[in-house]
RNA sequence: GGGCGAUUAGCUCAGCUGGAUAGAGCGUUGGUCUCCGGAACCAGAGGUCGCGCGUUCGAAUCGCGCAUCGCCCA
């Protein structure tokens, strides 16, 4: 279900129709003759960092001089001179600096944006650029042979909030883990946990030397043990394998549901190759004549499509590589019908995306089909030091442990704090702390002192009219208009965390929406007549639309995180 | 040895397709409460954006080289 594309959507609108007007000058001037003819550079339209430079800046001027052989500002003042704007739209222009243009918009064009989020409310900043693409994105595809830990969690919190964004803009996203089951890993959880059984008769019985050490492996120990002692020893390692997966699996499924991350598909390595899709697929590169055989092992030549050597796709004794299922998953995926791909991997893979790219360039794949987020790592902290993690040794700390130490919110907000190519130190001490240190609190506290705003109203026997219309124009403080500038890039943002594939930067905005609420709040405490609730029946009622907008983007951007928006705390 | 990524305030990090005086949190110094929720707010101090060269009207941002760190491969 998608909502309609409104025209206006705050900023984005502007953006939109401040580029009509500037294109349509330029070609008027170019008709008339005040400009040379040329094609137009790609120029931007940019929120300045200071408010005194306008609403809106183009560098366009800057862009067109060398084309015009004349100085940017000279450029600037002819477009001033004819600016196309009949409906008055633009309050102000002028040229500034070097030669920027400036733009005020006039002040009722951001009070349609406050009513245009009271009118959408849930779905403002939702669109429809996606189109109903289908987008396949596949995340966290942990082997099922031990829990979660904080790295799945960073993936599986970044992954999450991606497909809520890319859904949120229309496109048609599918959640996909992939589930590593088949080859060795498997084959050592069997041996770990048959070892761990025989050992409680038999303390002496020997470990598997790469086995895994979790205390989880003695769990599964004991619910397995009566289920496989009659087996001999083979029957009773593939059987621990094979139970030992399922339950791993079943672990997981419910790790991740609550962390609020749902998956559509759950696509299984083993299906690959029992299903005859593995062979399938290496019989059609076979036939491009793009394998060929060396050491008794079989190539593929991705070398001829950019990457920096062949590779091996069965080795020497029969056995795929992991390179081969990843090569059929891909095709796989692609025969499904998806547009496009998005993995969401661990950073130690970097080196896998120019071979998978390679081979499926070979099959006529192009390069866009596919992005790969990579996430670096994320460092453990407790009591000041780190806590180091490996999971054959059984040392680390998993998804649950945190959920249940310092809470889903706080996890999902603090992942999403950095760019997924910045290391992250995830301190548990800080993130417990429900303080101010805790930057989830910040914004979850601003959307809870709002609600209590409107409980207070409520007491106060304030009812808020059907429509906004003449109230919006009382909202002159700087503050106010700040927030409502502010509110109006949401949707703006959206849509460029759906390009970019940069959730973090949602954090950060909510961070700074939060700021200016509580600034503005605060005013308030200074000044009786600066407060929301006032004596002053229609300016009161203005304010609280305001801050019902403010409430609606935090609330919907919360959401797109999978955080919850609390009405009191 | 080759490849990828990183280097911004004391610490952890943002910096949106190159834009005007580089920001936030924590820490630090000093302030705000007859209060709609102090889990809040305001002000100050703190920077050679690792180093050098280049590209252009303009570089933290793009290119090349160097240094250091991390990861992958051999």
């Amino acid at each position: 279900m998608f909502h309609r594309t409104k025209k206006q959507q705050g900023i984005y609108g502007m953006k939109e129709r401040l580029k009509q007007i500037l294109q349509k000058t330029v070609e008027e001037c170019f008709k008339s003759g005040t400009l040379t003819e040329m094609s137009i550079p790609d120029y931007v339209i940019e929120i300045p960092a200071d408010p005194a430079h306008g609403h809106f800046a183009s560098n366009l001027c800057m862009k067109m001089a060398s084309g015009q052989k004349r100085p940017p500002r000279e450029i600037a003042s002819i477009i001033l001179d004819n600016l196309a704007d009949e409906e008055n739209f633009i309050e102000k222009a002028t040229v500034a600096g070097p030669g920027f243009i400036n733009f005020w918009i006039s002040e009722k064009e951001w009070q349609k944006t406050v009513a245009e989020i009271l009118n959408l409310r849930d779905s403002y900043g939702s669109s429809s650029v996606g189109r109903g693409e289908n987008i396949l994105v596949e995340f966290v595809s942990a082997n099922p042979t031990g829990p979660l830990h904080v790295g799945h969690a960073r993936g599986a919190a970044l992954g999450d909030t991606l497909c809520r964004v890319l859904s949120f803009c229309g496109y048609n996203v599918v959640r996909e883990f992939y589930i590593n089951d088949a080859g060795m890993q498997i084959r050592m959880l069997g041996e770990s946990i048959y070892s761990r059984i025989m050992q409680m008769s038999d303390p002496e019985y020997p470990f598997p030397e790469n086995g895994y050490h979790g205390s989880y492996i003695n769990d599964l120990a004991k619910r397995l043990a009566d289920v496989v002692s009659d087996m001999p020893k083979e029957d009773a390692i593939l059987s621990c394998a094979n139970k030992g997966r399922e339950i791993m699996l079943l672990n997981i499924q419910q790790d991740l549901k609550d962390f609020r991350t749902d998956f559509d598909v759950w696509f299984s390595e083993r299906d690959l190759f029992e299903s005859g899709a593995l062979e399938a697929t290496l019989d059609k590169i076979r036939d491009t004549g793009r394998i060929y055989e060396k050491d008794g092992a079989e190539w593929i030549r991705t070398s001829d499509f950019g990457d920096d050597k062949d590779r091996v796709i069965r080795k020497a004794d029969g056995q795929f590589t992991y390179f081969a299922s990843d090569i059929a998953y891909h095709l796989n995926k692609r025969d499904r019908g998806f547009q496009r791909a998005i993995n969401i991997w661990g950073a130690d893979h970097h080196g896998y995306v120019p071979r998978l790219r390679a081979a499926l360039l070979a099959h006529g794949v192009p390069e866009d089909w596919l992005s790969v987020v990579l996430l670096q790592l994320v460092k453990l902290w407790k009591d000041g030091n780190e806590i180091k993690m490996s999971k054959r040794s059984g040392d680390f700390v998993t998804i649950r442990e945190l959920m249940d130490e310092v809470g889903v919110d706080a996890m999902r907000f603090v992942f999403l704090t950095k760019h997924h190519n910045s290391p992250l130190d995830f301190d548990i001490d800080l993130v417990k702390r429900q303080d101010s240190e805790n930057p989830v609190y910040y914004v979850q506290y601003a959307h809870a002192r709002m609600c209590s705003i409107f409980r207070k109203a409520e007491q106060e026997g304030i009812v808020l009219p059907d429509s906004p219309e003449g109230f919006l124009e009382l909202l002159v403080l700087d503050e106010e208009k700040a927030l409502i500038r502010l509110l109006g890039e949401f949707p703006v943002l959206v849509r460029e965390i759906a390009t970019t594939l940069e959730p973090h930067r949602l954090t950060y905005y909510l961070t700074l929406v939060a700021s200016a609420f509580h600034r503005y709040f605060n005013l308030g405490n200074k000044k009786g007549e600066h407060r929301i609730i006032t004596d002053n029946k229609a300016l009161t009622h203005a304010r609280l639309f305001l801050i019902d907008a403010v409430r609606i983007v935090i609330a919907n951007g919360l959401r797109l995180l999978g955080i919850d928006a609390p009405t009191q705390m």
